[in-house]
DNA sequence: CCTGAAACCTGTCTGC
DNA sequence: TGCAGACAGGTTTCAG
């Protein structure tokens, strides 16, 4: 489900409360119930349990769509795939009840003071990693596209190494971390750069188009908390801004044209024609 | 190197 | 009402 903007949201709320619950910061880990074990990418299941217990949360930051939170002595990530989700809430209700669980939980994180945080993913596609190392989950992840060290020479020289088609190649993360079919739709509109055409025949001036369109797609999304659609992410309302995505046969907010619809890379994509022509 | 298809999953919506 | 099929914010793997 969630790119860059929600996951953003997300890692912002565990650091500092807000959205689904307290702020995670500084919590120890008491111990993880896995209630399905393929959520957990690795180790193993035993050892994972095992070597949680006991380290503190010592920062929550981002890096592409991955949630990253550096432990005492490991690495814990968090990928939200389609449908994942984080809540953090008491263990305990006013009663001194133990809290259920919701439907769809797949991991349950207990902390030593009382708070819990469960990962719930309807879909169970989203996984969890426990690492000493770093670089063995997010190594092969592309440059991070708000970080100032991305320019847009950087952008035009990286296009110019390949011929693939400028849909799946945005949303290839080792090309560049955090745009999913959302803001690469929205980005590519912003440019008016056909979702077809060859990375290597975009001129140095569409590059910087398509950089500045990049930036500023992600920046509103984060300032609007993400977007909500369906049932899964909820919290953001950045869909009741998008220009083409998922907007077949209404009007183009530049030109009026009927935004078209077409799978690109298996990937629904969404176009206006005229603005952004082939060729 | 590149593309397309399939797999991993559950839920919702549309049309017959 | 029931049921089949399409579709959903992602990624990996495999065949050609």
């Amino acid at each position: 489900m969630p790119e860059l903007p929600e996951v953003e949201t997300i890692a912002r709320a565990l650091r500092q409360g807000g959205r689904n619950g307290p702020a995670i910061l500084g919590q120890v880990l008491d111990s993880a119930d896995v209630l399905w074990e393929r959520s957990i990418a690795q180790p193993d299941v035993a050892q994972f349990r095992q070597r949680l217990a006991g380290q503190a949360v010592d920062q929550v930051t981002r890096r592409g769509k991955f949630i990253c939170l550096a432990l005492s002595r490991d690495n814990l990530f968090i990928h939200l795939r389609m449908s994942g989700d984080l809540r953090v809430e008491s263990s305990r209700d006013e009663r001194g009840e133990t809290r259920p669980l919701e439907k769809h939980d797949r991991v349950v994180f207990n902390f030593a003071g009382g708070l819990r945080m469960a990962f719930n993913d309807a879909r169970k596609f989203g996984r969890v990693w426990l690492a000493a190392d770093a670089s063995q989950v997010t190594g092969s992840l592309g440059p991070e596209p708000l970080s100032p060290a991305f320019t847009a020479a950087d952008l035009y020289q990286r296009l110019q190494k390949t011929h693939r088609q400028l849909k799946p190649l945005l949303l290839d993360q080792s090309f560049l971390a955090g745009l999913g079919n959302i803001y690469t739709d929205e980005s590519l509109h912003a440019a008016r750069l056909n979702p077809s055409l060859p990375a290597n025949r975009v001129s140095p001036d569409q590059a910087d188009r398509l950089w500045t369109a990049i930036r500023q797609a992600l920046e509103e999304g984060i300032q609007r908390n993400g977007a909500s659609i369906d049932w899964v992410y909820r919290g953001g309302n950045f869909q009741n801004h998008f220009r083409v995505y998922q907007r077949t046969g209404k009007p183009c907010p530049v030109c009026g044209t009927l935004i078209q619809r077409r799978l690109i890379g298996q990937r629904s994509t969404h176009f206006c024609p005229v603005c952004q022509p082939e060729g």
